[in-house]
DNA sequence: GAAATGACTAAAATTCAATTTCGGTCATTT
DNA sequence: AAATGACCGAAATTGAATTTTAGTCATTTC
């Protein structure tokens, strides 16, 4: 197109001032900037800071659902399915730059609107994972324990093994966190 | 005795205090007015504020143990003992009130001793459930998975229940903690 | 005349010096 | 020898002055 498209060049701007510097820290004076923008014309397409960073979010969310979905075959197992899909959604959280730069954002300086937005992105996971465990469940592939329940503990044990761990510990290899998951999730800790 | 015994006295008042005020709210000066002894008197006990706490801490733990312990019965199953010791466990740590306080502290203002002391404890739980894990292991009661994972993930497991999920949801009932962790824990996702 | 601008405003955040609080000491008292 | 509490310096708190920033809107641009 001849003009230049200025919301996307607001949004781009945005993705990377959010991700370099954090919400609290990113200014729309700055964003203005980048963009090649004037501040007023950020208002003309988002009613405030937040609506901003909510729409980065929700571009984030879904490039974290079409990478996990990327990884579901519906002939395979849950499981495999499963493993795959934990997998590749953890790496991504681990070394996406603004989901990094969120996570320090809330453990130094609390900031609510980037705690808010990681519970958004946790609820995301949550959401899909949830269908998953419900197909799987219908089609007899595990026990009918409440989906979300057990979505829920699904997501705490991966955080668990990937993160939690990780704070007193050596960290775990992507080997032993396959092999323990399969292992604890087939059969729980009943002796083989 | 005669003389009255001021360690004693400090003590006392010290668990008072930090189960009153925290942390950080708590001063070396109000301690020695709650125990009826001069501030100097204090510093002939312990070395310094944190010490005095450390003191608290370790009684905290010790109790903690006791309480646990108390559920354990060596010929019943693992998993029966498990249950009751977690319960038990989670009960204190939910209805203690230095125990309440601290969580508070770590989540209002991130004091590092409030945050410490509650990892000290978290960290002898640990220590106490991997042991029970190792002896069902041995005994063959439960696999062979790492006793360090398999522990930290089953403590993981219970505070997922117990209280990360009331953060979105109504909370589960003891019943339903018990139903989902002895089917979970036993047999997975698995069908029946 | 619709789209874009940027100077402007009110509110929020930051700074910093003055003040207060508090952990820890030690000369004196019991 | 044990206990005390006045005292000290460091750290935390306060609040007034200053700066920053989200959001507005009268003016300009195309």
């Amino acid at each position: 197109m001849a003009v230049v498209d200025r919301r996307k060049q607001v949004i781009e701007a945005a993705e990377k001032s959010f991700a370099l510097f954090g919400y609290k820290a990113t200014t729309m004076d700055h964003v203005a900037k980048i963009a090649n923008v004037a501040k007023g014309t950020i208002y003309t397409f988002f009613t405030n800071k937040e609506e901003l960073f909510d729409e980065i979010l929700r571009s984030v969310i879904l490039e974290m659902k079409r990478i996990s979905e990327q990884e579901v075959r519906e002939d395979r197992p849950f499981f495999e399915n499963l493993y795959h899909s934990m997998d590749s959604l953890l790496e991504y959280r681990a070394e996406h730059e603004l989901l990094i730069k969120l996570f320090q954002e809330v453990r130094d300086f609390a900031t609510p609107q980037a705690r808010e937005g990681l519970e958004k992105i946790e609820h995301a996971i949550l959401d899909y994972l949830e269908k998953q465990v419900e197909r799987a469940a219908q089609l007899g592939e595990i026990n009918g324990l409440d989906p979300k329940v057990v979505s829920f503990v699904i997501l705490k044990l991966y955080i668990a093994l990937t993160s939690d761990w990780n704070k007193i510990h050596d960290p775990l290899s992507k080997e032993q966190i396959k092999e323990f998951t399969r292992r604890f999730l087939s059969g729980g800790l009943s002796p083989a």
